[in-house]
DNA sequence: TGTACATCAGTGAACGCGCGTTCACTGATGTAC
DNA sequence: TGTACATCAGTGAACGCGCGTTCACTGATGTAC
């Protein structure tokens, strides 16, 4: 959000940090205008609405997760069978979204609890939205889960699947203030990537059940 | 929402019906009472302000969930260490949710609901709130799981169980969605007890991991 | 049993406030001839 | 190269609207003596 970057880019980054914090209600424009330090009118001139300025913010980090996402599916779909252990699926997975990091500071964590809130909108508008333009990704994934488990049936995949996300997103988007629990309690400090890491074994033996 | 009961009740209903549909912040006054047929300002009569409304619709569930949790808790905390299987544990929180849907149409689903926009709430005061008020409970949950699984080490457990939390909440508060989508695709309808069920082997296989 | 007063449940209308959005406008840059 | 016009980025102030809350009030029920 440095004072050199174009108006657009200082919209998008403080609100998506002010969604996150917030939530998509509970921000106004003139929150996010103040932290950008930009005209409030700048908003409605460069994205149209509020509601559009939302589905910005989730364009810019579901663009770079589904981009580095394919190139892993790409490969993963040549591999054979015996290659496609649960633990690989995750880390495809995985190692898309902790490269987040590398473009913005905190993005994983940011991006986890937008996803969080997104999830819990409103009558799903934005929901549908995601998966309606990025729901072809999640197929792919889903046919090499298919074909690594061709034991379990397609619907105890699908729902797996969806336990998976569950704790996934609950437990990243939370993870601020549980790591914070942790660290007190138990005297060990984490960050985003320990955290998911300590997930992994948990998911990947929910998955082969 | 019969007539017959009382307005504190009508408000009660139609609150944590809107809420759990709509959100917190997106549900007004307005329509709570519209729907609940009282008048606007004994919202403020009865309740004293929206998040004391908001409170007091948590406060609803929470006493009856954690008074039968409670009971299955006092019986486990009695047996001996060979008894604590994760199958168990789970059922001791899995039964007294299922049950609220005895008092009134719908009460599981609409309390999930309710429980992800806690999470995802505004600066998390509604999740402070809770924690405070029923977190003991939670601690004794989580003591059993130690005593179960003493080759886990405490913070292991502590995640977990909020790994197992995400994916309950989530699949949970996304059931209505996610049951349709099942049924369209796999042919398969399923109740909210079914997809409670589903879970358990995904989550008992986590927690042993 | 009758009267006076207090408490309680509920009401209708209004309050001020913050919100997203709009609008007329400015000044800088790009394009055509 | 110079001039006229178009496009673009950004601005300041105002708009109407829906919101939670408040307030003075009513009528029914309960309590004291």
């Amino acid at each position: 959000m440095s004072l050199h970057d174009s108006t657009q880019t200082r919209i998008l980054d403080a609100a998506e940090f002010l969604f996150a914090e917030r939530g998509f209600a509970e921000t106004s424009l003139r929150t996010i205008t103040g932290r950008a330090k930009v005209n409030l009118a700048s908003v409605n001139y460069h994205f149209g609405s509020k509601k559009s300025l939302i589905q910005a913010v989730f364009d810019r980090f579901l663009q770079d997760f589904t981009t580095q996402l394919s190139i892993r599916l790409n490969e993963l779909e040549k591999e054979p069978v015996e290659e496609l252990q649960a633990e690989t699926l995750l880390s495809a997975l995985i190692e898309p979204l902790l490269s987040l990091n590398n473009t913005r500071k905190n993005a994983v964590s940011i991006f986890m609890r937008l996803l969080g809130r997104a999830y819990a909108e409103t009558q799903g508008h934005l929901r549908r939205y995601v998966t309606e333009r990025y729901g072809h990704v999640l197929v792919r994934f889903t046919h090499l889960f298919q074909k690594g488990y061709p034991q379990l049936s397609n619907d105890q995949i699908f729902w797996r699947l969806h336990y998976m996300l569950g704790s996934l997103i609950f437990t990243l988007a939370g993870s601020d203030a549980l790591r914070q629990i942790s660290e007190a309690d138990f005297n060990r400090s984490l960050d985003v990537k320990d955290v998911i890491e300590e997930m992994v074994p948990f998911l990947a033996a929910g998955m082969k059940a």
